[in-house]
RNA sequence: GUCUCCUUCGUCUAGUGGUUAGGACACCGGGUUUUCAUCCCGGCAACAGGGGUUCGACUCCCCUAGGAGAUGCCA
């Protein structure tokens, strides 16, 4: 039997990053088996459906590298792949199901079912869900209905008696007595558009799916799903539910722990290889070592048997980690195009850059290469060799262990060093720094700290000559001063 | 409430009856270094609890507890 999976996302937000995994999974399990890997659109909700989540959703396959075998903008031998233009199937398939006895249409109107609903909470009873009201009408009563102009649902009648179980690739036989599966759930709804039930079940069967892989949140709804399969007299395609993605405190991965859109993470400068490197590693793993896999490996060596079956949580450290190990591994006039909007954005750049901006950002990479592990960093790590960090607390200069009388006899002593300094080598320059530290009895580290200041207005920055070098003698020399000023200032009042 | 699933360091995980329970992130210490970062070295830290089965249980079974998910004319 050839693999045949699917990703069925429904365009109703952007592309979430539990979405991804479970596709990702699809795919890659598609890949390693040597077979079809399928896209298909799940618009059966025209309430929530939107454009724009439609065309996020293909941008998060394009940036993922993603491509699909079967599937919108591809077609394939069992289209089309969007199942708002499968309309009629649906229909036909339920009428199908009413006509066999498995199914209902039911008349019942929402604020029915919600006052239903709401006493079975109120009497805390041990029945929840829908009454059953519809299931035995007579045609009288229906004709009845009818008349008044109620557009119908149609409702699956799930057995009351028995147990319907399926076999799960991860979790083994999962069962379940049919009275405690959802009563009579919707298949197919008003407006005539299917749920998901009746849609992923005609569809999986006649698109010859051959294995669902799909989050564990679907397992309740796996043995409804079992029992369509057996009213229309078709096998189920064998399941696997994955383990869930959850926050750092356990409940669903959801915005309020942080990012969880793939079109936030690609803003912030995660890298397509970070983020389905870590991801695969949520609820999988290959051994006990290995940890960095690109796409095309995880292509080749994707298998179930090493899934889990706990719920992974969701560790931005750990992705942020990732990303700056791929971010290292960039070559240099890749991170250069890569970073080139963040500095567009925070105003440092024209858009597009001129040629003497680009020649600046090519000198500016390998300054910040390995400072990073988001490229929506780069305008903090670089402001200042694009603004002048006048403002500063002028505390900053004087290093530790001394004052800012010696302090400005250092900084005056590196003013007088740095001229014409970019004749030399970072190493020539570190040797008369070194020598000059030793003149005036204090650490190399500690002479260079007044002038990384007077320079970033920061203790921390990226290395110091390099960064001199892009700002040139002249601009050097006035934040120099500057800072002289700032230590005679602080001099005075110390005193 | 009911049903279903899950349970190894804080987090991701390795482990399939006999291991000093391994790795990674995070954290803490140390080293290299012009700060930071990178890099290197070291440390902290786990089998939810209770019963069985067995010569022997993290590994198998049962119970309890805890967590999660489902319970929609959303997927």
């Amino acid at each position: 039997m050839s693999v045949r999976v699917r990703y069925a996302p429904s365009p109703t937000g952007l592309q979430h990053i539990g979405g991804v995994r479970t596709a990702l999974f699809n795919y890659f399990f598609a890949r390693a088996a040597g077979g079809s890997f399928i896209l298909r659109i799940e618009d059966t909700d025209r309430e929530r459906y939107s454009d724009e989540s439609l065309d996020d959703l293909y941008r998060t396959l394009d940036w993922l590298g993603l491509s699909w075998d079967e599937g919108p903008q591809v077609g394939g031998e069992y289209g089309p792949y969007v199942q708002s233009q499968r309309f009629e199937l649906y229909r036909e398939h339920a009428h199908r199901l009413v006509e066999a006895g498995r199914a209902y249409p039911c008349y019942c109107s929402s604020e029915r079912l919600e006052e239903v609903r709401r006493k079975q909470k109120e009497e805390k009873s041990s029945i929840f869900g829908y009454d059953r009201h519809c299931r035995d009408l007579t045609p009288e009563q229906r004709a009845e209905y009818e008349d008044q102009g109620i557009k119908p649902v149609i409702r699956f009648k799930v057995p009351m008696e028995g147990e319907t179980s399926f076999e799960d690739v991860l979790l083994d036989k999962v069962k379940r007595k049919n009275r405690d599966i959802s009563p009579d759930p919707v298949i197919l709804k008003s407006d005539g558009f299917p749920t998901y039930h009746l849609a992923n079940v005609v569809d999986d069967h006649l698109m010859k799916i051959s294995h669902i892989l799909r989050a564990q949140e679907w397992i309740s709804s796996g043995p409804l799903h079992v029992l369509l399969y057996e009213a229309f007299g078709w096998d189920p395609p064998v399941y696997c539910h994955l383990p869930m993605v959850m926050g750092k405190d356990g409940q669903k991965l959801s915005k309020r722990h942080g990012s969880t859109s793939v079109r936030d993470f690609r803003l912030q400068g995660y890298l397509p290889e970070a983020i389905i490197n870590y991801v695969s590693l949520l609820g999988w793993s290959y051994d006990d070592s290995r940890e960095f896999f690109r796409k095309e490996e995880l292509e080749k060596v994707f298998s179930l048997e090493k899934l889990n079956k706990a719920p992974a949580v969701f560790d931005y450290k750990k992705l942020d980690w990732f990303n700056g190990n791929y971010i290292r591994e960039l070559d240099d006039d890749v991170l250069q195009k890569q970073i080139r909007p963040y500095l567009i954005e925070a105003g440092f750049l024209s858009d597009p850059p001129t040629p003497e901006q680009e020649e600046l950002i090519s000198e500016i990479i390998p300054l910040i290469k390995e400072r990073l592990s988001r490229l929506a960093e780069v305008p903090e790590l670089v402001r200042f060799l694009f603004q002048d960090p006048a403002e500063y607390d002028a505390q900053l200069l004087v290093p530790k262990k001394t004052d800012p009388a010696k302090t400005m006899e250092m900084l005056r002593a590196v003013r007088g060093l740095i001229q014409n300094f970019s004749e030399n080598s970072d190493e020539e320059l570190e040797d008369e720094f070194r020598n000059l530290a030793e003149q005036l009895e204090v650490k190399l580290g500690q002479l260079l700290m007044p002038l990384r200041v007077s320079i970033t207005g920061s203790k921390v920055s990226p290395p110091l000559f390099g960064a001199m070098r892009i700002l040139g003698e002249q601009e050097v020399t006035k934040r120099i001063d500057r800072g002289i000023g700032y230590l005679e200032r602080l001099a005075e009042t110390n005193k």
